[in-house]
Parts: structure tokens; C-alpha cells; sequence
RNA sequence: GGUAAAGUCUCG
């Protein structure tokens, strides 16, 4: 079995999944038991693929074989799912799993809550965001980064400011990423002023990278105000972040 | 034996 868990790992991170998917087979023909590290792999590289309806059905057979999956397992096909524009399917899952007796971690959260926010769903999102604090979870920067993509979507800026509002008060306050976040929702809005307050917070406390440039490129180009674009072209070239 | 996985721009 170990020999043959190698050989399917090294198959799956070399995106050779047929010759994993065959090996499996063979296994099974040869009379060695695939055991749970197997099934992990191959899970994970068909999630990796893009082909989450296949991991699912391993995941059965899995099962069937009595073996019990892991969080990281059930997480593989979450987020799978859900960066498929399939968040409902991602949720099937995360039933599934809590049904097995293992508990979703943050991780599984940010999953989901982020295949809602991609599809403006706010309401589930915000959903999944309570369920995650109820389960004795803290919502992080990274589900609250989302919850902001979701509002961004929808176009609900002063929701989205409320909870920028509150990463602020988190320990370290808002990391680029959120930061960058409430930009491209300005952006998008045509807020100039908005977007240059958060950009000018990044600029001035050294948190600024290529995302916020090019942000804020795409935002003065959109509203016609070529100087500025060209200014912050310039700047973000000299500032070595982008590289074109 | 393996020891992963979730958030931001543009283009794909």
C-alpha cells in the first residue's frame, strides 16, 4: 500500500491523473486495499483539477470502504466547489461532513462563505459567517475580506465599510489584501476620494503592492482622469510593484 | 508514505 500511495501522489502532483486514477484500479485488482492516504490523494488532485463531481464519488467509494475521510478532505471538495460558482454543492458537502462527526474548521468557513460572496449571495454568506462564530470560531480577516467582495458585488458600499470598519479594530487592522478590497469597490463605484483615502493609508504605511496600483490605475482611467493614472503609473514603476 | 486547504486588480 505504501508503495502504491507514492506512486499515486507523485502521479497527482505531476497532473498525471489518469495513470494515478489507474493505478488506483490496479491496486484494487491486485488485491491491495486502498487505504485513506489513497483516497487523500486522488480527492485532492481531482479537486485540484477541477473536477469536484469525481472527488465526490471517491469520496462515496471512500466510505464504502469504511474508511473515515478528514477535515482535509472534506475541505479539498469544499472549496473545489465553491470556486466553481457551486457554493450549494459546497454546502452539501459541509452537511456531509458534519453528519461524519468532523468539525469544519476556518478554513471550510472561508470556503464557502467566499463561493457566496463570488456570486453575490450575501445573505448566505452572512449565513455561514454566523454558523462559523457559533461553532466557537472567530471570523477572521480573510471570511470578512469576502463578506466585503460580496457587498462589493451588489454594490452595497456603506455594508462593506461597516465591515472594513471592524477589521480596523482587529489586532494589526486591515491587511492589503482587505485593504485593496474596499479599493476595488470604490473603484467600481467611481469613488475616487474614497478609494485614494484607503490607498493613500497603504501608501503611507508601506502595505501598498502591485494590486493597489494597478486598482487604482484602472479606476482614474475609467473616470477619464488620464494625469493621475499616469502618475500612479509612474510611481508604481518606480516602486518596482509592477511589471508592466 | 504523505502533512494540505479559503480572501483583492487586469488578462487569460
Amino acid at each position: 500500500v505504501v508503495e502504491y500511495n507514492v506512486m499515486v501522489k507523485a502521479y497527482g502532483k505531476a497532473k498525471l491523473y489518469d495513470k494515478a486514477l489507474g493505478l488506483f484500479e490496479s491496486m484494487r485488482a491486485s488485491g491491495t486495499w486502498p487505504d485513506e492516504c489513497t483516497y487523500n490523494s486522488l480527492i485532492q488532485m481531482l479537486c485540484a483539477a477541477d473536477l469536484p463531481d469525481r472527488a465526490w464519488e471517491l469520496l462515496r467509494r471512500m466510505k464504502e470502504a469504511r474508511l473515515r475521510p478528514r477535515c482535509e478532505t472534506f475541505s479539498a471538495i469544499i472549496s473545489s466547489y465553491a470556486q466553481n460558482s457551486s457554493a450549494d454543492k459546497a454546502v452539501e458537502i459541509y452537511r456531509e461532513m458534519k453528519l461524519s462527526g468532523v468539525e469544519p474548521n476556518e478554513v471550510v468557513y472561508g470556503s464557502i462563505i467566499d463561493g457566496f460572496a463570488e456570486s453575490a449571495r450575501i445573505e448566505e454568506a452572512l449565513k455561514y459567517l454566523r454558523k462559523m462564530e457559533a461553532s466557537g470560531l472567530t471570523a477572521n480577516q480573510i471570511v470578512l475580506t469576502s463578506l466585503i467582495k460580496a457587498y462589493s458585488k451588489a454594490s452595497c458600499w456603506k455594508e462593506a465599510q461597516e465591515v472594513y470598519t471592524k477589521i480596523k479594530k482587529m489586532d494589526g487592522g486591515p491587511d492589503t489584501i482587505a485593504s485593496n478590497c474596499m479599493i476595488n469597490l470604490y473603484a467600481n463605484l467611481g469613488m475616487v476620494n474614497e478609494a485614494k483615502s484607503i490607498f493613500d493609508d497603504l501608501r503611507g504605511n508601506g502595505q501598498v503592492d502591485g494590486v493597489s496600483y494597478a486598482t487604482m490605475m484602472y479606476l482614474y482611467k475609467n473616470m477619464g482622469l488620464l494625469d493621475e493614472a499616469t502618475a500612479i503609473g509612474q510611481e508604481a514603476q518606480a516602486s518596482g510593484l509592477l511589471t508592466d
